[in-house]
DNA sequence: GCCAAAAGGACCGTTTCACTCCGGTCTCGA
DNA sequence: TCGAGACCGGAGTGAAACGGTCCTTTTGGC
């Protein structure tokens, strides 16, 4: 089934959604994002490498560590957490690779992939951590 | 990389948006598709089986057979191509199965997702083969 | 009856997915 | 200082999907 954002991609979102209800600076462990999300923990810490990475999160090493947002969640979109995890968004290759579409010359259809992916990010781009997280907890 | 378009699924907007290319009931072999589109034939087979098969296609047997568009290009869209071949859009699978997602409670994340499906689903229903396929040969 | 062409199914190598595991490193607190 | 708790990072793995190929059978026109 094309189309389809991975495990991956969906685990990231809920967990970073999950960092988004604590005040800012609030660390949570592997653990508790995983047991809250229910999220294996071993991919869970895959995950969270690669946002660390992204520098869309932190971690704090040690006893009491954990993980945090790295900025504001009002300034995390559901896209910038999805591209960490899974790549760029591209609805097909040749959208990405620009020398895949100039030789068939046919590209009407080429600009109508161009269109529903550019809407795909501006809808995935206008959804901030903030807005998906409703009730702060303390 | 996750949310996007398998092979198949471009191969087989190619291959119909060719067919558009020719008037009505004009049929054109394996053969003729896959060397103007560049699809390997023995793949290309498999494909066109199933644009048959979901009624997109229609197929002539025998000698001077070939495939047709099974409607007028206006009344097929991209999106019915796609789904024919790579499985109904669904950009998570929450939004797919429906009781995927109502256990976790933070569903303000499922309305993304729905927002951003509804969306794609808009732009690729939205265009036709006849739009794709600009210039008619005879 | 012959040949061109689709139908349909078996098969197959490679890659990706979705994880797991484990040894290492860091840090706090007792 | 020492050890428990937590992240770091890379290797490994089973299953499934992807992207095809190949071969036999059936159909239909000439």
């Amino acid at each position: 089934m094309g189309l389809q954002l991975t495990r991956g991609g969906e685990y990231a979102v809920r967990a970073m959604t999950y960092l988004a209800r604590f005040p800012e600076g609030h660390v949570a462990s592997l653990h508790d994002i995983g047991q809250a999300q229910e999220i294996p923990e071993s991919f869970l810490a895959k995950i969270l490498q690669i946002l660390v990475h992204a520098g869309l999160a932190v971690s704090q090493r040690g006893a009491h560590g954990g993980f945090a947002l790295a900025r504001p969640a009002e300034q995390i979109t559901m896209r910038d957490v999805i591209e960490a995890v899974d790549g760029p968004i591209s609805v097909n290759l040749c959208t990405l690779d620009p020398e895949e579409c100039e030789r068939s010359g046919n590209c009407e259809v080429h600009k109508a992939w161009l269109r529903a992916q550019e809407q795909l990010m501006d809808v995935l781009g206008g959804v901030t951590l903030s807005s998906l997280a409703p009730q702060p907890v303390a």
